[in-house]
DNA sequence: CATACATGCTATAGTAACTATAGTTACAAG
DNA sequence: CTTGTAACTATAGTTACTATAGCATGTATG
């Protein structure tokens, strides 16, 4: 079961991660240099496979290349204490708080215009009004 | 009042916007080419000061380059109804919403995550036994 | 047997929206 | 006379991919 062995296609069908960026990923490091296959093409195995899913699912959790990486690290080097991790969790977690707090404030402009807007067909247009005051 | 003409630096100043940023304006088309000192030293008006904040508050509002260029096309050629601008803001912060809806989610999930961890220095991490899991 | 298709490869460029850098000029103050 | 400030141009760097060009190879089909 271990020496099992499959392309890169597999990998991205296995995973949904489309080919350039697995290949981008072992270019900038986060994924090591597989083996190769007698005609050059790269062959992955189950370690591989798992790595690209912990990528993916950092990525998915809105982790920047930088902190995939630090996780990466933490990990490989296995000098890491579960409380680093929390740490480094919610540090992201507050990122992702202060990027909800900046689109909500968007958003309540936003509608403060379009609300005192008289969805004319003239030119009068309230929202240019707001946009364009000084 | 119309002849006061002032450098890049106060344009800058008057408007919080870097001055790499306004010269980028310029060569992407946002901003005019304004006229030149003897020295070739760009001179403002007041004109070119309001487009530029108009810019700027569509920026702050999350419309993207294009968004804004579209904005100031309607306005520039006069050929724009109160019902355009509304239909843009609104397709815009429908896509706010959206972006606000991912992050929550992450949100959630990175909260989820931070609850089952017990924080300890040891190396049993929940956090990336879920990151991890298949 | 010839050809088309699928899949792989490398190297490089493009995307968005700036931001930063290098190298230059000009003027004013001490 | 040097230092500081503020301009200028042209170009490269940033992030995280994504797309393209051009090529090799194995398989399926006519």
């Amino acid at each position: 079961m271990k020496n099992n062995l499959f392309t890169i296609g597999r990998l991205s069908k296995q995973t949904g991660c489309v080919v350039q960026t697995i290949r981008y990923y072992e270019r900038i490091g986060l994924l090591p240099e597989p083996d190769r296959s007698p005609r050059g093409h790269r062959l992955y195995n189950e370690d591989i496979l798992n790595r690209l899913k912990f990528i993916l699912r950092t990525r998915q959790l809105g982790f920047n290349i930088k902190e995939r990486r630090q996780f990466l690290e933490l990990v490989d080097g296995g000098n890491y204490t579960c409380q680093k991790i929390r740490q480094k969790t919610l540090l992201h977690t507050q990122e992702i708080k202060r990027k909800i707090k900046d689109l909500k404030k968007m958003e309540r402009e936003l509608l403060r215009m379009t609300d005192k807007c008289n969805d004319g067909n003239g030119t009068d247009c309230s929202i240019l009004a707001t946009l364009f005051q000084n």
